[in-house]
DNA sequence: TCCATTCTGGAACAATCGTTCCTAAAACGT
DNA sequence: ACGTTTTAGGAACGATTGTTCCAGAATGGA
């Protein structure tokens, strides 16, 4: 046996997703990956290997827990049309209180990083999926409790309110007035009506 | 007077322009931006600026070009619903094109700069502005002709428009199957129905 | 033809990039 | 208390970053 890690795995990659997911993989140099995780360089690299390695265990990191926590709001309510709309009022609300304009770390990726990385396109492609099928599952027990017309194409409704969600997340960054995602909430909702 | 330039200024800037579309501000590097536009070093600076400048001038010439020609279609067929139904049929068509992924070269700045820079992020702000101006005349147009009812909130139909363009750019990032777009802009469209 | 002016080519700059390596400190089992 | 093993600290690496500078080539007017 030997020394002891000085910190916490999962409290450092905490702080280091939050700095990529404010500045992007390019933005983000390892000297402030250094400073914003409170660790040594020597640390960081035998903890968590090179910036690439690091970068996708920060993705993993905000899959189980922001994406995790989105998929799970979904089921809330027996996965009702309310959920839906909830989840839309939460992106208003976490939106307006995102003073660094952060948005969501998936859509920033899938911008930066997916026409030159394969990898990390699989990788948030999967992602997409996720949150579509969650969609999707709300919609179906939507349907089934006659909060939706039978008649509604729920497979591309699902897809377009994962569109719609990345649409607001990319409007929330260049104009921050509460009206105006309220408003393109409220006609992007109404198609389930 | 003296020598005479080796290159034609709008010919380089449009290949500064689709380098940086494509890699980002600090994915683009000074080295493969000379690599890129063809001109020397001196002759990038002397004409250009620095790369803040020269990113600057690559946007506007994005708005003079792209944005401007997006905003012209939508004031095709005397601005009617059908000319925005063919803005986002073009849209698809692009995308499914777009080999490299670029997707909207202002939808990837606002994700990378707005945050930081407040600059950028007034002009991006006042492009969406204007993007958003164009589908609310051919909503005006469209109420007029009797294609929209009067009962519609043109306002939020012009803003939810413009935020279901961005989505459609960042999913087509991600997604580039052709029914998977469809899908979408076709639940999109379902609103001016 | 020669001068003045402007552009081109490329060396060179300091600073920062991601990464490696080595020394010293710390903690557990013996 | 000691020896082994893993961590922390930080110097150092070559490569690349954006930018500057200067010498030389090219061009139009005198």
């Amino acid at each position: 046996m030997a020394r002891q890690k000085e910190f916490d795995k999962e409290e450092v990659l905490e702080k280091a997703m939050e700095t990529f997911w404010r500045f992007g993989f390019e933005g983000t140099s390892m000297q402030s990956l250094i400073k914003s995780m409170g660790i040594n360089r020597s640390s960081l690299y035998e903890t968590f290997g090179d910036k690439r390695s690091l970068f996708e265990a920060a993705i993993t990191h905000y899959e189980q827990t922001r994406m995790q926590a989105m998929v799970d709001a979904l089921k809330n309510i027996g996965g009702s049309k309310l959920a839906i709309v909830q989840v839309f009022n939460d992106l208003i609300d976490q939106s307006l209180l995102d003073e660094e304009r952060r948005g969501c770390f998936l859509t920033n990726t899938a911008i930066e990083l997916c026409p030159h990385d394969p990898e990390t396109a699989k990788k948030i492609a999967a992602d997409m999926k996720i949150v579509e099928k969650a969609f999707h599952k709300a919609l179906v027990n939507a349907q089934k409790k006659g909060e939706i017309s039978s008649y509604k194409d729920i497979n591309s409704i699902a897809q377009y309110l994962t569109s719609s969600f990345q649409g607001l997340r990319v409007m929330a960054k260049v104009n921050q007035e509460p009206g105006f995602l309220q408003n393109i909430v409220k006609v992007t909702l109404s198609v389930l009506d």
